[in-house]
DNA sequence: ACAAAAGTGTTGCGCCTACACCCATGC
DNA sequence: GCATGGGTGTAGGCGCAACACTTTTGT
């Protein structure tokens, strides 16, 4: 291992989206991985990352990895936690400050090109370096988040209905919730706006649609104000 | 700025322990500062931290920090957050790793030399760098963290008292909390262990000396197991 | 009319708060 | 005995889970 006192600096970003299993066809987490061209770990499965520019923010380096392997933009994007034990690279030192994202729903079917695939959250590969423990703790607190915070709509379009926004609780968590109150602990949270308009095209009573409440956002986090 | 393509890494740390004011008698937080010998914001203060060594964890750079300016161990100690915007220090691009760690209150008066002072936590001098959001950043962790978690009791000794507790409880959150309540939602969480030993010496009914449960600590985070 | 999901009402349990009250020790 | 905090008991309220019920559309 080379320790002549270099410290090599990344950032890689483990992004969520939620998709249906091709097999059973229902809705769970998907998440994107680059293949690894150069060892170690070569032809691998990594998450996207790369080091950090000179002139670039954290947060803004995170939303580039997010550009290039998925041509998405990030709904939500939060700092996951730095990673940085001495060993974690067999031969050089890195510390990865790892960032999480949520996207909206796109296609998450084998990518353009063969390096990037999307991968169904619990049915993963084997990862390069520590990425696999990188994942579960992104997993652990994506489900833990969405319990006390209201970020589930980062996985939606501009406007849902609140059966949208609560099938993506049942996907996140893998439970059913009682729909009733979903909808008065939603209500209830001043997370979502009521618009006027109402999805048309069902076999039965229309659903209203919401919007996020843009302005929630900033009652959530301490007193930082990133991203 | 230099942007030539180098970033430097570097590990911090907040450092709370608990002392009595000097003006008010109160029990409040203090925390360590050491003054800038050198341009940037020299004679300014800072927190403690240097850049990370190439043979050390990044937790294990944090418990440097803190042996070197208190001489002290610290009882908990947790990542904070990564700090990483391209303007945060004036000549050099730095990416500080910040950790906070919670000590058992000390000395905590003026040190031996004059370049590390202990300072009320609510009362701190202009800082360095974005030091000061970083402060407020790491208060705000500590105050919300302690709502549902374990770990006042790295303020105090081996053993100590419910009201000990309560009283360490009540100067993070600022607020009295009700003596019986607070018995009852400690002793319901495992989280302390009764011994058979009491206090003695006090005008009053000796109260039971309590030992934190250990076994505690592993069902509190996620799938990281950390220092 | 019927199916199917949207949306509302209601009940009961558990937890937490507030506060009254007894207990054990030093002086 | 009295003062002082240690420690226990208990009633009211709030929030949430469970589930019955009504509403509104398409076919």
């Amino acid at each position: 291992m080379d320790h002549s006192g270099t410290v090599a600096l990344a950032v890689s970003t483990v992004i969520f989206a939620l998709g249906s299993q091709p097999d059973t066809g229902r809705v769970g987490l998907r998440l994107p991985l680059v293949r690894r061209i150069r060892e170690p770990y070569e032809g691998q499965w990594a998450l996207p990352g790369g080091p950090l520019r000179a002139d670039e923010d954290l947060a803004e380096a995170a939303r580039r990895n997010l550009r290039d392997t998925t041509a998405l933009t990030p709904r939500y994007l939060e700092q996951l936690y730095a990673f940085g034990t001495v060993d974690r690279s067999p031969d050089d030192r890195v510390v990865s400050i790892v960032y999480w994202a949520l996207a909206e729903s796109a296609e998450t079917t084998s990518g353009e090109h063969d390096n990037v695939r999307w991968f169904e959250a619990d049915h993963l590969p084997t990862l390069a370096f520590d990425h696999a423990t990188i994942v579960d703790y992104a997993l652990w607190r994506l489900r833990t988040k969405i319990e006390y915070s209201r970020i589930a709509h980062a996985f939606l379009g501009e406007t849902f209905t609140l059966t949208q926004l609560r099938e993506v609780h049942e996907a996140v968590l893998g439970k059913p919730l009682d729909p009733a109150n979903f909808r008065r602990m939603i209500e209830s949270s001043d997370a979502v706006i009521p618009t006027d308009l109402r999805l048309t095209g069902t076999s039965h009573r229309p659903p209203r649609l919401y919007r996020y409440n843009r302005d929630f956002a900033f009652a959530d986090r301490g007193p930082l104000t990133l991203s």
